[in-house]
DNA sequence: CATATGTCCTGAGAGC
DNA sequence: TGCTCTCAGGACATAT
C-alpha cells in the first residue's frame, strides 16, 4: 500500500544517512521466499561499501539512495515493504540491512509479503528506467493543463488512469479515491469528458491531499502494516473521507453512504451524491 | 500506440 | 476450536 506520502515519509525518516559512509550490507536470511535483490550481493557490496551517501531521494513510490558517482540503490516497497532505522514490526520479515559510519546507524528493509524489490542502478540505467516515457511526472508537480495534456484523450475512467504510473507517478489506490471525492468527480468518468476546469481541480486537490498526508506521515490501515522509519504508525488514516468506508455516511453531504465499486480489479470508494457522473 | 488481465506473496478475517 | 477460502493492491509481463 505505500503510495507517495508513505514513501516520502520513509525517505524523510532516513535522511540522517546523507553524508554517511556505508560500512556493511547484508541480505538477511529468513524462512520466507527471498525478495528480489539485483544485482547479486557481492556486486552491490563492491560498488557501495566504503562509499558515501550523497543524497536520499524519492522517485514515484521508491526510496533512492544516491551515491557521489550517481549509482543509486532503490527500495521499492510495493505492498508491505518498509524502510526502517530500527525496531522492525517483527524480526521475522527483515530482508536487508545496511550499516553506516555515522553514530552506529543502521537501515533495515522489512517486508511481510515480500513483493518488494531492492536494486542498484548506475546513472545511465537509472535515467533510462525512469525516463518520462517509463514514469510520469511526480504527482506533487501536476497542474490542470499538464493533466489535460497527459489524460485528455484517454477513454479510460479517471480513477483507473490516475493509477497508471507511466502517466503520473505516486498515486495509488487509496489516494485516488480520496482525491476524486474531494474534487467531486465520479470515479468512472471518462478522461476525455473531463473539462480543463475539472483538471485544474483534480491537480490542486491531488497536491493538497498528498501534502497533507505527508504532514501526517501517511496512512496506516487497519492491518497496521505501514509504519514510518521509527516503526510508528501514520496519522492520515484518521482523515480519510471514503477509502474503506463503504456504508458509512459521506463526511461532505452527511446524507448519502459511501459506495464501493470495483474498477480494474481494485476497490474504488465514492459518494454518489457528491460525485455525479455528468 | 492504449488498454485489459493475470501473477507474485502473506496473513487477516469470513464462513462453516 | 480449527479448517479452508477469499481478499488486499504495489509493478510488471503478456495479450488484445
Amino acid at each position: 500500500m505505500p503510495e507517495l506520502p508513505e514513501v516520502e515519509t520513509m525517505r524523510r525518516g532516513i535522511l540522517a544517512i546523507e553524508g554517511a559512509t556505508i560500512t556493511a550490507i547484508e541480505k538477511v536470511r529468513c524462512r520466507r521466499k527471498p525478495i528480489a535483490i539485483k544485482p547479486n550481493m557481492s556486486t552491490i557490496r563492491r560498488r557501495l561499501v566504503g562509499k558515501k551517501v550523497q543524497a536520499v531521494e524519492r522517485i514515484g513510490k521508491r526510496v533512492v539512495i544516491r551515491m557521489a558517482n550517481d549509482d543509486r540503490l532503490l527500495f521499492e516497497p510495493r505492498m508491505t515493504g518498509l524502510v526502517l532505522v530500527a525496531d522492525p514490526p517483527s524480526s521475522e520479515h527483515v530482508r536487508f540491512r545496511m550499516e553506516f559510519s555515522q553514530g552506529e546507524q543502521e537501515i533495515l528493509y522489512w517486508d511481510r509479503r515480500g513483493l518488494g524489490m531492492i536494486y542498484l542502478l548506475n546513472d545511465q540505467q537509472y535515467q533510462e528506467r525512469f525516463s518520462l516515457e517509463n514514469l510520469g511526472p511526480d504527482a506533487l508537480e501536476v497542474t490542470g493543463p499538464l493533466l489535460k495534456k497527459i489524460f485528455g484523450k484517454a477513454k479510460r475512467p479517471i480513477k483507473v488512469a490516475l493509477l497508471d504510473q507511466k502517466k503520473v507517478a505516486g498515486i495509488g489506490n487509496l489516494y485516488a479515491s480520496e482525491i476524486l471525492h474531494v474534487a467531486a468527480i465520479h470515479p468512472a468518468k471518462r478522461c476525455d469528458r473531463i473539462t480543463l476546469k475539472q483538471w485544474d481541480l483534480i491537480a490542486s486537490t491531488t497536491i493538497d491531499i498528498l501534502q497533507t498526508a505527508i504532514a501526517h506521515e501517511g496512512s496506516t490501515l487497519s492491518d497496521g502494516t505501514y509504519r514510518n522509519a521509527l516503526n510508528d504508525p501514520g496519522g492520515y488514516q484518521n482523515m480519510h473521507r471514503v477509502y474503506d468506508k463503504e456504508g458509512q455516511f459521506c463526511p461532505i453531504c452527511m446524507d448519502t453512504t459511501i459506495t464501493r465499486i470495483v474498477q480494474a480489479q481494485r476497490s474504488t470508494f465514492f459518494c454518489k451524491s457528491c460525485q455525479k457522473r455528468s
